[in-house]
RNA sequence: GACUCGGUAGCUCAGCUGGAUAGAGCAACGGCCUUCUAAGCCGUCGGUCGGGGGUUCGAAUCCCUUCCGAGUCGCCA
């Protein structure tokens, strides 16, 4: 990992500060030094770049190499230092193992929740995630904002933000003029009862199947949706009906997914808040007639926000606009998160724009969070032909997949149903996590269950190797060898667990998992060639101790680690 | 056409605030279960970092240009 960890990076600061100093000092001249990582382990830990110093102090490379290096003798850390040697203009330092080791693991007992930190305390965080659009099914797309922002989400209350959960659901819009033409025109009372999500779904395609052949079915959707908008009775009580049971439907979803959020309010629950945002684009002389709809031109050759239609009624953004001074309000946030597709990035360009242009600073709190397109045949997914795939038929098909391996690896496990569900959902959250979230997907059904490589179930599977050697055994945290942790594999481990609380920090400030999920793989890793090379319950009761307790500690933080994505902890698979 | 994002090994991707021989996993091939779960471990094979310029002691990384892919671009969300 680039950034390093926490003790280390510490002593590479340290370093850095000392150096500069003393350059400075020496030489009057201020000198940037960087401190990093080798690329090559076997170089040592630490390592200096003279290059900058050379180019400002005009003195030869070797004489320069030769002043840092013993300039760093005096350095704070100089007993956690084994040996100090330079190569082609780099300065390494190699730790002294034992001495690191301890101190990381001092700092791990010391700490109740490794990796909490207090970078969020007594900060509100607002998260707009997963969000589904009403009357259709959950697809494999909307798995994506809920994944990433429940993780998010996780990572944020970890490091002790105050954090909001809303599904913003897409309950309003034209669509639902759509819904409900085609619902009263071409309907199936019955089938519709029987199976609503799926015949609505049928209804929708079918109305963009008619609109091809006779589009002034269009103008009739624009229509019923604004007599819905303003409240026509027999329109309501259909779309409240329609959501309750897309609503239920979800839920399903997210039970099995374990995913919470504070508030459903959707798109309709701002309906009787646009007004007063309208009004406030009046009077702060922001809203102009454009063809007939009324607009806030935006700068930066931005293409201009539609606040409402030619027949008054509104659009997405009007809604944004009321969702979000509503939470500024009621959350009073120090930033809002929206977990919505790379496609919508130009809406929040515009959101954010027209925030700012009525005067407000919290513009630049509002973050979009975007993830790439689940893509199918390299196209987007396209729900009004009909094309799309339910989520829960992908996680079905994990949940069975799941079953075989255990018959096939372990087929005397107890509850095994349970485990293959456990393991095959996790498969399917990891998938979606471990690849910067930005990235398009390719919708790939043997990717998503794959449980071989760099896999959820990999990561499942090492936290259960290590359960099974603690098994009974009571960890004398007091009782160990620290000479112990020096051996190639225990030096990794130790290394990597010091980084977890920067992982964190990292994760956050890139809302990325991905940084998470990539840190769980290389710390699973490391345990597995330790897994290898060492043996844990050996004869020697100190040394079974201090090796127990290391792995202790690696399997925790990877039930915490996979627990903050959204993963499944087990204990035998 | 404009704007945004992407192009790194056969495939999926890391690395991108410039640093040393470009890293993983999958696939392929070869080893390792009478030591704690082989969903694992070790090894081999595999790359002109899309192409071309430039800046620099040093470029996958920064700048310019060009090609390719995806997305978006006023009355959908």
């Amino acid at each position: 990992m680039l950034w390093g960890g926490k003790m280390i990076n510490i002593i590479k600061n340290t370093i850095k500060k000392e150096l500069e100093l003393f350059l400075f000092n020496t030489y009057n001249q201020e000198i940037e030094i960087t401190v990093e990582k080798p690329k090559n382990q076997k170089m040592g830990d630490i390592s200096i770049p003279v290059f900058s110093a050379v180019k400002v102090l005009r003195k030869p490379l070797p004489q320069v190499v030769e002043t840092i290096s013993e300039q760093i003798k005096n350095s704070e850390y100089y007993n956690y230092f084994d040996k100090i040697n330079s190569v082609s203009g780099f300065i390494n330092i190699t730790l002294n193992k034992g001495i690191f080791a301890k101190s990381i693991i001092k700092e791990v007992q010391q700490t109740k929740n490794f990796g909490e930190s207090n970078l969020g305390e007594g900060k509100t965080i607002v998260m707009d995630y997963s969000s589904p659009n009403i009357a259709k099914p959950f697809s494999v797309g909307h798995l994506r904002s809920t994944v990433i922002g429940h993780a998010i989400g996780n990572i944020l209350e970890k490091l002790n933000y105050e954090v909001v959960r809303v599904n913003h659901l897409g309950d309003f819009g034209t669509q639902f003029g759509k819904i409900i033409y085609a619902y009263l025109n071409h309907g199936d009372k019955d089938k519709v009862e029987e199976n609503p999500i799926e015949e609505l779904m049928k209804l929708y395609v079918d109305f963009h199947e008619r609109a091809k052949e006779d589009p002034s079915i269009e103008d009739e959707a624009r229509k019923i949706f604004k007599e819905l908008e303003q409240g026509n009775p027999k329109y309501v009580k259909l779309w409240e009906h329609f959501r309750e049971v897309s609503l239920e439907e979800y839920m399903k979803v997210y039970e099995i997914l374990d995913v919470k959020f504070n508030s459903y309010n959707g798109e309709a629950f701002y309906n009787d808040k646009m007004k007063a945002v309208v009004d406030e684009l009046i009077e702060k002389n922001l809203l102009v007639k454009d063809e007939g709809a009324m607009i806030v031109s935006l700068s930066d050759n931005l293409p201009p926000a539609l606040i409402q239609k030619s027949d008054g009624s509104t659009l997405y953004i009007t809604r944004d606009l009321a969702a979000l001074f509503y939470r500024k309000n009621t959350y009073d946030f120090d930033e809002v998160l929206y977990v919505v597709g790379n496609e919508q990035k130009l809406h929040f360009t515009q959101l954010r724009e027209v925030v700012k242009t009525m005067g407000y600073d919290y513009y630049e709190d509002i973050h979009h969070i975007n993830f790439g397109l689940v893509l199918q045949d390299g196209k987007k997914m396209a729900t009004r032909k009909g094309k799309i795939v339910r989520l829960m038929d992908v996680l079905q098909e994990a949940k069975k997949l799941s079953l075989n391996y255990i018959n096939e690896k372990n087929p005397t496990l107890e509850n095994k149903e349970e485990i293959a569900e456990k393991v095959g959902v996790s498969a399917i959250v990891f998938n979606d996590l471990k690849n910067y979230r930005a990235n398009d997907i390719e919708f790939n059904l043997s990717d998503m269950v794959n449980f071989v490589g760099q896999t959820g179930p990999y990561l499942q599977y090492t936290s259960v190797r290590i359960t099974s050697i603690i098994e009974e055994n009571v960890i004398d945290k007091e009782n160990l060898d620290y000479k112990l942790y020096t051996s190639d594999a225990s030096f990794e481990l130790i290394k990597t667990i010091d980084e977890y609380p920067e992982i964190l920090i990292k994760a956050k400030e890139e809302y990325s998992p991905s940084i998470l999920a990539k840190y769980l793989l290389t710390l699973a890793s490391y345990f597995n060639t330790y897994y290898a090379q060492e043996k844990v319950m050996v004869e020697d009761l100190i040394e079974r101790n201090t090796k127990l307790f290391l792995i202790s500690i690696v399997r925790d933080i990877l039930d915490d680690g996979m627990k903050l994505l959204g993963m499944q902890v087990i204990k035998k698979m």
